[in-house]
DNA sequence: TAATATATGTTGCATTTGCAACAATAATAA
DNA sequence: TTATTATTGTTGCAAATGCAACATATATTA
């Protein structure tokens, strides 16, 4: 089910896509789908499938924004007057939505179905920055240990458990923190040693309870 | 003139904010309006004034969230999850509103000022989450000279030119950037010393022309 | 299957950074 | 005005980090 259509009925939502010239694109797995090109106005809806959008600067140092999957929503953040890349990447086949916000602001369709609309896009926002602002708390940590150990509280208190699944490959992780791959390995190893977590390929295990070590 | 009510009357506006039991509030400066209670299910416009967002985590690290002025909005970016204390802290005689997200969510008043109202919204949250993603690019540098740059040509890009007038000490960019400030003041002078910029108390000159230098 | 590419894991070393501690100046309050 | 507090500016040093260069293991593709 998707989201951003809740309480909307199939013909009213294609009558929405159609004033707001809303496109629905498929791609295969591993394209980039839209890269600088113009992404300033336009705001992406997954309806299924799984997409990355990774910043490459300069130096061609990677770093990885976000992982999006379906009801998720992308480009109403993009920066536009950043001098970096942002590439959007289907991880999976993926399938998505975009929309101009210009047509979404200036549309005056004042239909009852067109405002559920609008509210439900203003819920998924809210969450987004939610999930947003979580990233600034992981990245405004100081020490390479306290990113990782606020991206695993952070991780752990949404699946509501002491274990997470890294949804990428560990250099993934440290594109996604911020920091050298080979440094981050030497914290992990250190908070392992320290037995706050254990790893099993892709699975960690968090003690979340000997607070003190947890923040030394 | 404000934003949020771009297009809608007076009496309208009323309207709106009984239906959504929305609360105006009046602060003097230097006053902490908000602490980590309940502010999960609100959003907050400043009217008037201006505003700062801190976090203080375990160890007493202090972090500026953002700083916020006329129009700006807050409350619905903030983890909910971190175990980590924000405060709102007016730094000028202030005027907020106070919203029930909820209320918007579920109000199901469609009148056509309404759908104006929730558009403004929509457009404040847009703005907003670009605002965040800048942050974001910021953060995301490895080294503190590449923080400062990244800061430097967005708000520069912002002015649309190459002097920025620091909204704040010099104490409270090195607790925006994420660290700490004695290494940052190294970092500014070893700016100066490559002339990449030149400072005058807060204002800062950007000389951003030279690409191979401002990169190295 | 073999060949190739990607991911994991480790180390030495130079650089960057945080921390603590200090002095000097500027801003604010009594 | 004077006293008090906050900000600016600097330094030595230990710790953390990035970088480069590996070896090994695991996936992926031909």
């Amino acid at each position: 089910m998707i989201k951003l259509f809740e309480g909307i009925s199939e013909s009213s939502q294609e009558k929405i896509l159609k004033s707001l010239e809303a496109n629905t694109f498929v791609f295969k797995k591993n394209n980039t789908i839209l890269s600088s090109v113009k992404k300033d106005n336009i705001i992406g809806i997954i309806l299924e499938g799984y997409i990355e959008i990774v910043k490459t600067d300069y130096n061609g140092n990677r770093t990885i924004i976000e992982d999006l999957y379906e009801n998720d929503i992308f480009g109403s953040d993009m920066s536009s007057i950043s001098n970096s890349e942002y590439n959007i990447v289907t991880k999976e086949d993926s399938k998505i939505i975009i929309i101009y916000f210009n047509e979404i602001i200036n549309n005056d369709l004042s239909t009852p179905y067109y405002s559920i609309f609008i509210k439900n896009l203003l819920s998924i926002m809210s969450d987004k920055m939610k999930t947003i602002n979580e990233r600034i708390e992981i990245l405004a940590n100081k020490t390479i240990r306290n990113k990782l150990l606020a991206y695993f509280k952070i991780m752990s208190n949404k699946n509501k458990s002491s274990v997470i699944y890294l949804p990428y490959t560990y250099s993934d992780l440290a594109d996604y923190l911020g920091v050298d791959r080979s440094a981050m390995y030497r914290e992990l190893r250190s908070l392992k040693d320290d037995g706050l977590i254990t790893t099993k390929n892709r699975r960690i295990n968090i003690n979340l309870y000997d607070e003190k070590l947890f923040y030394k």
